[in-house]
DNA sequence: TTCCAGGTACCCC
DNA sequence: GGGGTACATGGA
């Protein structure tokens, strides 16, 4: 993108397994857009960044403001956690690729997919907004809610960019004024769950990273509006949960058609997917979804 | 018009 | 504890 002398410049190398039309529109996260030159747009913890991938170069050229102040060293190592670049997905891909040949042509259509380390808080609302919708609505609602309840961060060509709501601020936010963002039934769970976290700021989420899988589930199913797909998605999205398998709808289609598994059995699903792919079965689930999704649409 | 979308809560047996 | 059903909204 072209050079604003406000943003700062990082260029990465020797970047592979890499694609950022695949990890920004796999439906992991729903902030990031695409720029007409194929970059992609999108906020984090607060910080604004336009991101490029040269494959020819294997270079990521990450553009971003100064939100959070620090060296170069820093800005590095928050953007190399966020982008999970420390993770060898070579030898993740060829362990998956050898388990079986449907997982080997998942990979094969989707090998530059990666596990974005996101923020719990962000990635819990998220989800809760969407369940039983489509991500070009959940996309909207989230931006609306930006718009809304966020702060305003700074502009990227003639875009306004928003940090995501604060815990507090959707904490003290009506159910009405969350209806505004057009979340229909699922302002109240929005509303009740940002109170409930509101209560010690948010610090569990924050440290969830830490704490057993199982207490990490515990606590998201006792939120409203969280139920397991929810819960595995927040887990494997903010909370390093690589192992943790989400079966949605096109997952369950997959486990259905390409492993023979009954169509409704959501637990047979995870319990075989966690075994087989383990320890990459949240991984190992990405590209299954974004394979299915992607053979659906080009019939 | 009807169906479907990265499901969950609630009720009933 | 398993099995149905309502729930808001918008796009196909």
């Amino acid at each position: 993108m072209a050079g604003n002398s406000e943003l700062n410049k990082l260029v990465l190398e020797d970047v592979r397994d890499f694609d950022t039309a695949q990890i920004f529109e796999s439906g992991q996260c729903f902030r990031f857009v695409c720029e007409h030159d194929g970059s992609y747009t999108g906020v984090v913890r607060g910080c604004f960044a336009n991101i490029s991938y040269n494959n020819e170069e294997d270079t990521l050229t990450i553009w971003s403001n100064y939100l959070n102040e620090g060296s170069d060293a820093l800005r590095l190592r928050f953007w190399r956690e966020y982008l999970d670049l420390d993770r060898d997905y070579k030898e993740i891909k060829r362990t998956l690729s050898d388990k079986d040949s449907v997982m080997e042509k998942a990979i094969l259509a989707a090998g530059g997919l990666r596990v974005l380390n996101q923020e719990p808080w962000e990635t819990l609302v998220s989800f809760i907004i969407s369940q039983n919708s489509n991500i070009p609505r959940i996309r909207g609602c989230i931006e609306d809610m930006c718009e809304r309840f966020g702060e305003k961060i700074g502009r990227f060509g003639d875009r306004e960019l928003y940090s995501f709501p604060a815990i507090a601020e959707l904490a003290d936010a009506t159910v009405d004024e969350l209806d505004l963002c057009k979340l229909g039934y699922r302002a109240q769970y929005i509303a009740e769950t940002a109170r409930r976290i509101n209560i010690d700021g948010g610090v569990f989420l924050d440290t969830a990273d830490k704490a057993t899988s199982e207490r990490a589930e515990e606590y998201l199913l006792s939120l409203p509006g969280v139920g397991p797909k929810v819960a595995h998605c927040v887990m494997l999205f903010s909370m390093k949960k690589a192992d943790i398998f989400p079966v949605d709808v096109w997952v369950a289609r997959a486990m259905h058609q390409l492993y023979g598994i009954p169509e409704d059995d959501h637990d047979a699903m995870r319990e075989y997917a966690q075994n087989h792919f383990a320890p990459w079965s949240g991984i190992a689930q990405m590209y299954l979804f974004e394979y299915i999704r992607r053979s659906e649409k080009t019939v």
